[in-house]
DNA sequence: GACTCTTGTTACCGCAAGTAACATCTGGCA
DNA sequence: TGCCAGATGTTACTTGCGGTAACAAGAGTC
């Protein structure tokens, strides 16, 4: 079946050797949406062998062509990760205004956790990466959990484009991870409480980055004035 | 064995249920420590067996007490959560400037998460609440996962101290929970790359939180400037 | 036709959560 | 004293999951 292999490029190396690559590739990818598939459903508790039924076939293949469970939901999430990263940087390219930017991307991300809440959730729990801890070497740092990686795009995009001074980097970096978290868990919060508009929620935050803290006023009977 | 029972409380309704309750939650604090012993060197996937074997017992009596793991880690749960509020409160009431309750209240949570890694990863992640999804009935919302907990807090806080204005209790609640996920996600990221000490952290992490984001200059360079 | 590579299978191992059924020790009480 | 009730404890089991070994079959290459 599906013998057409008549589209696409067949030139270079082993003809042969290309075609089962993008066999392979194209499968993987099956694989990989029938994986969706099933964590959509089941959501990040999923079970090989459910992945394995909807995808048609037996564990044993999903285990060869992703090494472990870890694997296939890395391979899952660096597929989400990018494209919420692409989001994200056009939202942070497209306005003039620092604080027009700031709004765009915390609304981008929200936009994408609203769309698919069911995805956002598998990305944000990595299902407890195991230490390895013992015999010797470092598992090679596999991707890192969304979060992280979030944090550290911000931070770059942060010590590109202001002026921190001395300790710019480190402190571009204090603030990329903890504008990350800081709308991560607003965001986790509003999706479950659903307490207000989604453009109300991007100006609070908003307010609260742009120093309203510190500014607004006591209130007169508080403890301890 | 340890049948000296002549110290506590013996005065109220059935002397021996009283007896009975009181030897029944030492044990059950027996337990629990027990369990965190093995929490603390295992981390969050430790085995129910590993933990019966710690308190000298088997199983069956762990899920006699606690139900089920998620019952047993909830009440571990509770304890670390109650104690970390206590220290975050006193943080949040001692000094007089607001600043400094910030400030203080960021170095009382960091330093708790200094100081016991394992649990607080371990009280981060609740271990996959299971969705009942089906069956109708709702598990009834077991004992909201810390950040949760925390942000309410804080929103608490937030709301009875300062004057936000008409939408003020919605404002105080994302920015509770936005504080609260700033300071764990920059939290997290610090214990495990420590970039730099605890009060160069608790310095920046102020900063964005008076506004800093806002009123930094722009990089000359800076791509669409 | 033998060689190899990939896809696919069935059947198994080890381990963890959770449960059933049974044994024992305690004190109350008719 | 002998029976009941309730808590503590056990062994032995079921179920389900992650992961693996061993084997079978199609397809292209020499």
């Amino acid at each position: 079946m599906d013998s057409e292999e008549h589209s696409g490029t067949a030139h270079s190396g082993t003809e042969q050797g290309d075609r089962q690559q993008t066999a392979t590739e194209r499968r993987r990818r099956e694989l990989l949406e029938a994986a969706e598939r099933i964590v959509l459903r089941d959501g990040p508790g999923a079970s090989m062998n459910a992945i394995a039924a909807e995808a048609g076939i037996t564990k044993p293949i999903l285990y060869r062509h992703f090494g472990d469970k870890g694997g296939l939901y890395r391979a899952l999430a660096v597929r989400h990760t990018d494209a919420l990263l692409d989001n994200l940087r056009t939202a942070l390219d497209a306005p003039v205004l620092r604080r027009d930017r700031v709004e765009a991307t915390l609304e981008a991300y929200l936009v994408a956790i609203e769309a698919r809440p069911q995805v956002y959730r598998f990305l944000m729990h990595p299902a407890d990466e195991d230490i390895p801890s013992e015999s010797g070497f470092d598992v090679g740092r596999h991707s890192a959990p969304l979060l992280r990686r979030l944090g550290e795009e911000l931070a770059t995009v942060i010590s590109e484009r202001l002026d921190l001074g001395a300790d710019g980097a480190e402190r571009a970096r204090v603030w990329g991870h903890g504008i990350v978290g800081m709308t991560h868990a607003a965001g986790d919060w509003w999706l479950r409480e659903r307490p207000c508009s989604r453009e109300q929620l991007v100006r609070h935050l908003t307010d609260l980055l742009w120093g309203q803290l510190a500014t607004v006023r006591d209130l007169a009977n508080g403890p301890g004035f």
